[in-house]
DNA sequence: AATTGATCCAACCGCCTGTAT
DNA sequence: GATACAGGCGGTTGGATCAAT
């Protein structure tokens, strides 16, 4: 399939054989192949030796982002959006890295994440996603939720005890729905009581010091947070952060909230966009709940409540 | 049922870096 | 050191799909 858009872009008469767009899975088979027989890499090579008539990046991307046994498809867990948070606070959009934590997961898929979800929050609140009040917003209240929402997956887990068929994620692509389907969860989680530990510690010290608990490491405190042993080191990690997220295959963390439903919600019928308003006096007139529907959008879900909002006010307040 | 707008994500592009010659 | 090439990375685009009207 040779697009229109080629001549369009200029394509010498050499990439006018080239073809782009989506890929066919006459392709894929012909790329997996290729590869299986020859390995990667080489990729330039591979795409002429292999009679696809694609660029060598065309090949290694759609291989990388897609094809590869190992890439992970379906909705983001709360575990792996909270690690996401947490490594661009530290790395900034430095998708590939940040990938190489995530198992399964590619630095496309991230960075598309990235954009699409938390991006548009920054939108909705008018804040800069890379300023450090958006940075403050997201540890004060989207991590926080995040936890708490893997804690309410980890005890939904314990009720349901498997005796139910896990749930299809939202959201599934059409390709990912044609997988296998997947192995029923795993048992209730060894670590649920230490995340349980985490928000506990995270609640005690926003009431005991709720002035000052925004910039305070206990939320992801070592030994607070997670510690689920299989995790590897990762060198260079935030001393704050997530310790011992896994690397490998089968994750019994990772996957057991894989098949909750990502369609729970908390409570944000008393969020209005005046409480949003407090928020360093940013414009709320044109930035309405019926618009955007932000709140019940699957990120939105996991944030921020009136409460909470006066306490990232009252913080900035005293930043100021 | 049709239309429109919003959202998602696969794929592409250009730039940068590392390596071989 | 200069050049060419391959591979990797982050930013952007556009088509497909979904949701709202």
């Amino acid at each position: 399939m040779s697009t229109p858009k080629n001549a369009a872009y200029g394509y010498g008469e050499e990439d006018a054989e080239l073809r782009r767009g989506p890929w066919t899975v006459e392709e894929d088979t012909l790329l997996i192949h290729y590869i299986a027989c020859h390995g990667e890499g080489r990729w330039n090579l591979l795409a002429k030796s292999s009679g696809l008539k694609r660029t060598g990046k065309s090949c290694r991307l759609r291989w990388l982002n897609y094809l590869k046994p190992d890439v992970k498809r379906g909705n983001l867990t709360p575990e792996e959006q909270l690690l996401i948070l947490e490594l661009h606070s530290k790395w900034g959009n430095r998708w590939s890295k940040i990938a190489q934590h995530l198992p399964g997961r590619t630095d496309n898929e991230i960075k598309n994440y990235w954009r699409t979800r938390v991006q548009k929050q920054a939108r909705h609140l008018k804040i800069d996603a890379n300023s450090m009040m958006f940075r403050d917003a997201i540890r004060c209240f989207w991590m926080p939720r995040l936890l708490q929402k893997m804690e309410e997956s980890s005890s939904a887990m314990k009720t349901q005890n498997s005796s139910t068929p896990p749930s299809t994620p939202l959201n599934q692509t059409s390709q990912a729905s044609a997988l296998p389907p997947p192995p029923p969860p795993p048992p209730p989680l060894e670590g649920s009581l230490r995340i349980s530990k985490a928000i506990n510690s995270f609640d005690h010290e926003k009431n005991s010091n709720p002035g000052n608990y925004c910039t305070s490491p206990s939320i992801f405190s070592s030994d607070s947070m997670m510690s689920i042993s299989k995790f590897p080191e990762i060198s260079d990690y935030p001393a704050t952060s997530l310790h011992n997220f896994d690397n490998s295959d089968y994750n019994p963390f990772l996957r057991s909230s894989f098949y909750v439903d990502n369609c729970g919600s908390y409570d944000m019928d008393d969020f209005n966009m005046s409480a949003m308003s407090v928020m360093g006096g940013y414009e709320t007139s044109d930035c309405h709940m019926a618009e955007s529907n932000w709140a019940y959008d699957d990120m939105a879900e996991s944030i921020w409540n009136i409460d909470e909002l006066w306490q990232f006010r009252k913080l900035q307040d005293r930043n100021i």
